[in-house]
DNA sequence: CCCAAACGAACGATCGTTCGTTTGCTCTCA
DNA sequence: TGAGAGCAAACGAACGATCGTTCGTTTGGG
C-alpha cells in the first residue's frame, strides 16, 4: 500500500467537508476515505480545525486573486462584470469542493481565522459592488442599488456549488456564458 | 418559571439549526436556548431527527403551497414569474429560520423523509421552469434553456437566507421588487 | 391531589486527539 | 550485492469530553 501526502489529506477533507459538512465529518470518516485510521491523519495534520482553515484560506485566496486581476484591468465596467462572472464560474467549476467548503463552512472557523476570511469575502464583494457602481455611473447599467445588485449577482454565481456537476448537460463555459447573459440583462 | 410548549421547541430548533447547522447543534444547546436541560426536551419531542424532519417539512410545505397557488392563476407567464419571485421573497423574509434550515440542512434528513422532501423541491423548481418555458414560448422571454434559467432565478431568491436581516436598510418589499426587476431583466 | 413538565444521573456510542509501537521504504557502506 | 540503520507513515489502544437518549424522581400550577 502506497503512502499518502499531506495534500491528499487536504483534498479529501475538502471533498468530505463539502458534501457532509464540517461537523458532519469525523476524523475517522476522513481516514476511511483515504484508507487510513483516523489517528493516522495526525502524521500529516495538526488538527481538524487546521484542515478547515487551510481549505477555506485556499478558497478565499483563489477568489481574491481573480478579483484583483480583473479590477486592475483597463476595460469598461460592463466588460469587467462579464469577466468577473466568467472567472468566478471557472473557479467554482474547476475547484468545486474547495469552493463549496469556503462558501458553506466558513461560519465554523475558529474566531481568529474567521475574521480574516470575512474581510477577504467583504473585499471580494466590494470589488463587484464598485464595478457595478461604475457601470451605473457611466450609464451602462440602469439606476439601482449597487450593494443589492452585487449580492444578487454573487447569489447566482455561488449557487453553482450546490448544483454544478461536471457530468451535467452543459459545459462550464456554456454555463458561464448563460450567467453572463442573465446577469447583464438583470443589471441593464 | 413558566412552561414551554412543543411549538417553542420547534421554533428554537429552527433558529439554532439555521445558525449553527444541524450537526453543530446539540440537544443540550437547544435546551439551554430555552432555559432547560437537554433531557427535558424529550417531554416535547421524540428525537433530534424528528425536529429536523418537522422543520423541513413545514418549510417545504410553505413553498409548495405558494407555487401551486401562483401556477393555478390565470395571468400571463411573465406576471407569474413576478408573483413567484414576490411570494418566495415574502416566505423567506418572514420565516427566515425555517427557510434557512429547509434550504441548507435537508441533506442531513434520514433517508425515508429526504426522498419526499427532494420530490417537493423538484416539483417547486419544475413550476418555475414551466412558467419560464411558457414565457419563452409566448415571446415574453428570449430563447434560452428554461432549466438553467429557473436555477438562476431560484439562486437569487434562496441566497436571501444567507444575508437578509429584518433590521437591514431595505424592507422585504423593496428587496422583492428589486429581485423582480433583476430577474425579469435577466430573462428577457 | 394530580399530572404534565422539568430535573439530573447515567447509559453506550462516538468525538478529537495522544502516544508508544510496528511497518516498510531509502540510504549507506562493507 | 546485501545487511542494517534511520525515519516517516500508519497502526491501535486509550484518554477525557461530549453526543443523543433513557428513566426514576421532583416540582409546581390547575
Amino acid at each position: 500500500m502506497s503512502t499518502r501526502s499531506r495534500e491528499d489529506v487536504v483534498e479529501a477533507a475538502g471533498r468530505l467537508f463539502a458534501s457532509r459538512g464540517f461537523h458532519g465529518t469525523s476524523m475517522r470518516d476522513l481516514g476511511e476515505e483515504l484508507g487510513l485510521l483516523g489517528s493516522s491523519l495526525y502524521s500529516h495534520v495538526d488538527s481538524k480545525e487546521q484542515l478547515l482553515v487551510e481549505i477555506i484560506q485556499r478558497g478565499a485566496g483563489m477568489f481574491q486573486e481573480h478579483a484583483d486581476r480583473v479590477a486592475g484591468g483597463d476595460v469598461p465596467p460592463s466588460e469587467k462584470v462579464a469577466d468577473l462572472v466568467r472567472g468566478h464560474v471557472s473557479i467554482i467549476t474547476s475547484n468545486q469542493d474547495l469552493s463549496a467548503t469556503f462558501l458553506n463552512e466558513a461560519r465554523f472557523l475558529p474566531d481568529e481565522s474567521r475574521a480574516a476570511i470575512v474581510e477577504m469575502r467583504d473585499r471580494y464583494e466590494a470589488t463587484f459592488r464598485e464595478v457595478i457602481a461604475s457601470g451605473i455611473a457611466d450609464g451602462s447599467f440602469r439606476e439601482q442599488n449597487p450593494a443589492l445588485a452585487s449580492i444578487m449577482v454573487l447569489s447566482v454565481l455561488n449557487a453553482l456549488t450546490r448544483w454544478y456537476r461536471p457530468s451535467g448537460r452543459q459545459s462550464a463555459d456554456e454555463i458561464g456564458e448563460a450567467m453572463v447573459a442573465f446577469v447583464m440583462g438583470g443589471l441593464v
